[in-house]
RNA sequence: GCCGGUGUGGCGGAAUGGCAGACGCGACCGACUCAAACUCGGUUGCCCGAGAGGGCGUGUGGGUUCGACUCCCACCACCGGCACCA
């Protein structure tokens, strides 16, 4: 029944009751399934809208609420506009935590992780996200992690899966090796603890080889990821561009090569060092004399015993040990002192450095350090050609006299004011590359060297290969199998997948080496071919390998023969629209392209980049602090639910800020965003008017409201500002209340026309009061799948508009005029204005800028 | 140190180079109430002024423009990432 005006007591309408909207429109989504994506039979275009899988550890959070809010608006939005989409969800359920509940409380990972995952999964259904159901997957399944095993076969058969002994971070609590990309500033990035290095025979995926791809390709994401995340890997890829050199050394066979991104100052290398813990260090030190040998030993031992972040220390003093060995430059056959020193690293370049101390900072430390010559090869003093000197000027404007001694190169000798000439300059000491810039002189160095064959341009990258194997249970078994002599051999695909042993029996505390190698049983096997005795690897994969193509794996999520559809993936890939947190910048999403490549170049899918345009959401946090259990500071997720419903929450966080910027919960208000809801509630119910009436006899000034809102919307969701699209509701909200409550009525057209409108948008924001509102306005299909209605153009134009008269920039009167003024009709209005005339007194108008029908802008002398 | 980002009322935040502060929170005033809460209506950038009105205002200083939160240059502050990567 509707109510026939809204000065009606509260008491006598219906109230508005959150809870059993809810209940009552997820029952009919639960019965009907509206939201499941459409087959092939499905003409539509199609948008692919995926939010960051959850971690099943313990309930929902805001963090959770708000990812899940922004996907569940885009997706909603497009299937308004006419779109076929696809918006699913699963668990990203291997992990530590799951294995630390079961070391800490003895609790079955299996249960422990099922258990929670059906909660959050709860939590999602009362939250009303309009999610595909039918395609949920569980990367702890072993549905799911078989194919893992696929991929690392895969990757194994292209020689992109490969053992290394190598140093690996190692964290000691954890008691397992860390990718490079989870080690933050020296500390584990799950539980803080100082990682150390160690050496270790480890799995590793050569991500490296697509480093230069992961980098170029990032170019194709400018503007649709964000500047940060884009920043963030370009730094982490960290390619430096120079030149490899080949060094001979004294009593050994075989060159040794350095990479440098400053050949030209090959002339300026006074010394050479070497990492200590590499190996052409160890046979350096071996073929050298004993107390070489012993100072070298006792050196790399103190260095071994450095924590990361000891070594990484910048400002800490240089140190290192002389190893009594030469090397030869190639370009003038100077005998360079081989030093071993911890500054260099083993793993990056060649694990080796020429070391020009008059041109590098940490080159010319350690020669002041240990009193080795500092030779200038480049003259930073001397004018480039078309340099323009720059004059100083003292506070007086007075030019201030650079005085011929200050800039000569005595005066900036870096071996006595400690300062490396790092900048621009002229050759100089360098043989035939005298007198040329730097540019020019790497250029002919790398010809020189080629020409010698003794070196050549070369690239060097930050970025390691992907280190996957872990010591840990709960995670994907890596499928290869190991002979007494040494011997790998991988298990064939038929017999996958390798799958995971129960839990009883094997003591999962941190050991440093896999649980799964007590599971003797499960670790005995024999060769699939010859039947000879073989063991399995013991050790699980990264999850980072789970998520890396899990959104492949959504396409076709029941299918037992293979990873996923080419034909689907080809179809739905690459995702349109994919939200998380900025934590993943370079974890995740970084592995996931490199993934997307290497399936790229088996044939597998068409595309090169997995996520089409990205959004990281900001942090919901509490008092300006970051919500943590440990300090008791949580806004529960369930809890807020429970208060004023999902709706409520959802229109209030949309409506807190920019989609990016971190909320504090103080200025979220859920009590604000019930009010409204209540509100357009309560229009909905109050409209009279049948849903045949006809909207064009309704009040031109709402429809105007009305239009503008369907009208600028789409854009503004486009544009993810889905807080401003929430203010356009509450307006036209507000305008229809006027509308309503003035003479026209709650039976006036437009009032239907917008209250529709206003159901039809809130559905992105409040689903379930959208869906009550529908049905109050007389609908029985689902608002969720009705089309985007149209705007009207004739009704965007105002019939009169407010035209601003500034004179010299500032405002001094405003005038109605109608919206198809022509300028010279709005200029004399303006000049005839009697406040425009009080302003200018006596003054002299000498230029009219008319910008019908807006503004008018006079300057006086 | 290098790289990136952000600075707008008491607060969250709006604003294709064209009336800065939409929308909301809070606050204040009023209606309803015995009263309070709820709800509804109004006011709310700062300063001067009884008022009409005027002045000042988007981190700071300059510039471009008839006109700048918006574009350009320099600086300051805060946030984030990387950091002995040769």
């Amino acid at each position: 029944m509707s109510q026939s005006s809204s000065s009606l007591p509260a008491a006598e309408s219906a109230a508005y009751d959150p809870h059993a909207v809810q209940a009552k429109w997820q029952a009919r989504w639960a019965e009907e399934d509206p939201f499941r994506a459409g087959g092939d039979e499905d003409t539509r275009p199609r948008k692919y809208v995926l939010a960051m899988f959850p971690y099943p550890s313990g309930d929902l959070h805001m963090g959770h609420a708000e990812n899940y809010l922004y996907s569940d608006i885009v997706a909603r939005f497009w299937r308004h506009r006419g779109y076929n989409v696809l918006n699913p969800i699963g668990w990203d359920s291997f992990g530590l935590p799951a294995e630390n509940a079961a070391i800490k409380r003895g609790a079955d990972p299996v249960k422990w992780t099922y258990e929670n995952i059906a909660q959050q999964r709860e939590s999602l259904k009362d939250y009303g996200v309009s999610f595909d159901w039918s395609r949920v997957l569980h990367t702890s399944d072993p549905e799911y992690y078989r194919w893992n095993q696929w991929l690392f076969q895969r990757l194994y058969e292209k020689g992109l899966a490969y053992r290394k002994e190598s140093p690996v971070n190692w964290c000691p609590n954890d008691q397992t090796v860390l990718a490079n990309e989870q080690v933050v500033e020296g500390h584990c990035e799950r539980c803080g603890a100082e990682v150390v290095k160690k050496k270790l025979t480890q799995w590793y995926f050569r991500i490296t080889d697509y480093a230069d791809r992961l980098l170029d390709d990032l170019n194709q994401l400018e503007g649709f990821w964000p500047q940060k995340v884009i920043q963030m890997q370009r730094n982490w890829i960290g390619r430096s561009v120079g030149a490899d050199i080949d060094f001979r050394i004294e009593g050994r066979e075989g060159a040794v090569t350095v990479f440098s991104t400053r050949p030209d100052t090959l002339h300026g290398a006074t010394f050479f060092v070497v990492a200590p813990d590499s190996d052409l260090a160890a046979e350096l030190a071996e073929g050298s004399s004993p107390e070489v040998r012993a100072r070298f030993q006792d050196y790399l031992d103190g260095v071994q015993r450095e924590s990361e972040i000891e070594r990484q220390s910048t400002d800490r003093p240089k140190t290192g040990v002389f190893l009594e060995r030469y090397a030869i430059n190639p370009v003038n056959g100077e005998r360079l002192p081989i030093w071993a020193a911890d500054y260099v690293l083993a793993d990056y370049g060649h694990g080796a450095v020429m070391a020009v101390p008059a041109h590098d900072q940490r080159d010319l430390d350690f020669a002041r350090a240990f009193d080795l010559p500092v030779k200038v090869v480049v003259d930073t003093t001397a004018p480039l050609t078309g340099a323009i000197p720059v004059i100083e000027l003292d506070e007086n404007g007075v030019p201030i006299d650079p005085g011929a001694d200050e800039l000569t190169l005595d005066t900036i000798d870096p071996a006595k004011t400690g300062i490396a000439l790092t900048g621009e300059g002229r050759m100089i000491n360098s043989g035939s590359l005298d007198g040329l810039s730097k540019r020019n002189a790497i250029a002919r160095i790398i010809d020189q060297l080629e020409a010698a064959g003794t070196g050549r341009a070369a690239k060097s990258f930050r970025l390691r290969d992907w280190l996957i194997s872990r010591q840990r249970y709960w995670g994907t078994p890596i499928p290869m199998l190991h002979a007494e002599d040494g011997t790998i051999v991988p298990v064939p695909d038929e017999q996958l997948p390798v799958l995971l042993p129960s839990v009883d029996g094997l003591d999962l505390k941190p050991k440093g080496t896999s649980p799964l190698g007590g599971a003797t049983e499960w670790v005995t096997t024999t060769d699939p071919e010859s039947g000879e005795p073989m063991l399995r690897d013991p050790d699980t994969m990264d999850t980072f390998v789970d998520s890396s193509w899990y959104f492949l794996r959504y396409l076709s999520p029941r299918d037992a023969g293979e990873a996923f559809s080419a034909r689907e993936a080809n179809k739905w890939g690459p995702v349109d629209f994919y939200i998380g947190g900025v934590e993943h910048a370079i974890l995740h999403l970084l592995y996931a392209r490199f993934i997307t490549k290497a399936l790229f170049d088996m044939g597998l899918v068409e595309f090169t980049e997995p996520f089409s345009s990205l959004i990281n959401q900001g942090m919901v946090i509490l008092g300006g602090a970051k919500m943590s259990k440990s300090k008791g500071n949580l806004v529960l997720f369930q809890e807020e639910l429970d208060a004023h419903g999902a709706d409520a929450l959802r229109v209030a966080l949309a409506f807190a800020g920019p989609v990016e910027d971190d909320k504090d919960w103080d200025d979220v208000s859920t009590t604000g965003a019930a009010k409204f809801l209540a509100r357009v509630w309560r229009i909905a119910h109050e409209v009279t008017s049948s849903p045949d009436v006809v909207w064009a006899e309704g009040d031109p000034a709402l429809r105007r409201v009305t239009h503008r809102l369907l009208a600028d919307a789409p854009g503004l969701v486009e544009q993810t500002k889905f807080n401003v699209v929430v203010a356009r509701l509450m307006e036209l909200a507000n305008a229809t209340r006027k509308t309503i409550d003035s003479d026209a009525g709650p039976g006036d057209p437009a009032v239907r026309e917008a209250a529709e409108a206003i159901a039809m948008v809130l559905d992105l924001f409040a689903p379930h009061t959208a869906e009550e509102m529908w049905e109050a306005l007389g609908y029985d299909s689902f608002v969720g799948l009705v089309p985007w209605r149209q705007a009207n153009p004739m009704l965007l134009v105002e019939e009169s508009v407010k035209a601003v008269v500034q004179i010299d920039g500032k405002v001094r009167a405003t005038l109605d005029v109608p919206a198809r003024i022509d300028g010279a009709e709005l200029e004399a209005l303006a000049r005839a204005d009697e406040r425009v005339k009080r302003s200018l007194g006596d003054r002299e108008i000498v230029r009219a800028i008319v910008r019908p029908p807006k503004v008018v802008s006079f300057s006086t002398r």
